[in-house]
DNA sequence: ATTATTTTGCAACAAAGTTGCATCTGTTTA
DNA sequence: TAAACAGATGCAACTTTGTTGCAAAATAAT
């Protein structure tokens, strides 16, 4: 883990520091999306809250993780896969949220559809929010 | 146009106000999405902006309009066609936002794809925001 | 026209996000 | 390994966005 951590900084040129380390971690212990706060929360309050803006700002520059649009418009980010670097940045998501425990995260193996435009239309990205219930809560 | 606009509010059983029918005629005279900010512009500030975030929230219990997950996660608000109603909110959805002009819209006449969830999954509802350019940009 | 009900604007507040700058930490080089 | 440099951090202050309670004003009902 630890290395899987200082690897991603490296390949990206990116100095190891504290907040990058525990954030990183973060993402890559919790398999689903993360808001600001719960960033905030889960390291503990230890950094500033500017420099986890500055951090997640980094890495969305860098292509490590990516925003998903919500329904009720709050900022969840999400790690990104391996294919995902610094100029191609996730053409196609497909976004699952659950209503019941609120989890969001990233269907990378559902492929996203083709869909029809109106005529004249061109699109060059195409995102899918899929909201419903998870795994996890079905099982009851 | 002000019949229309007072039609609406009726229908839905709300007093005929001043933000309400200026709100409304925005959305009418536009077809497109308008975030907060356009509509406190558009209305010249002659609103208070509680006065505009309560309005809005009315529409949207109401079901005249609904929001658009943006992935820059601005929050946007577009009308709603007619079988959108309290009650039955817009399950699906396919919005357009045209990278060159801004402009955000709801497709209304593109049908939502069926996804296919991984095991366990179970869908309620689908939002696709698609981004692109728009007829009108792609002329020139 | 008068009353009852809603809606509005104001003030104050809370949350979310940004910027500039001094200080500190990580990296590089000798 | 120590000095020097570049970059990251924390702090303070500020902006933007959104919310709440309450009195005043506008709308609807009688």
């Amino acid at each position: 883990m630890q290395e899987a951590v200082q690897d991603i900084l490296k390949k990206n040129q990116l100095s190891i520091t504290g907040s990058r380390v525990k954030i990183l971690e973060l993402f890559l212990e919790q398999q689903g999306a993360l808001a600001h706060g719960d960033i905030e929360r889960r390291t503990g309050e230890k950094f500033d809250r500017v420099t986890v803006y500055r951090t997640l700002q980094v890495f969305l520059n860098k292509g490590i993780i990516h925003t998903i649009p919500t329904s009720d418009n709050s900022v969840l980010y999400a790690l990104c896969k391996d294919d995902c670097g610094e100029g191609h940045h996730h053409d196609n998501h497909v976004h699952f949220v659950c209503d019941d425990c609120g989890t969001t995260m990233c269907l990378d193996d559902v492929t996203v559809p083709v869909i029809r435009l109106p005529k004249g239309f061109k699109f060059t990205q195409i995102q899918v929010v899929v909201n419903g219930r998870c795994k996890d809560c079905n099982r009851d």
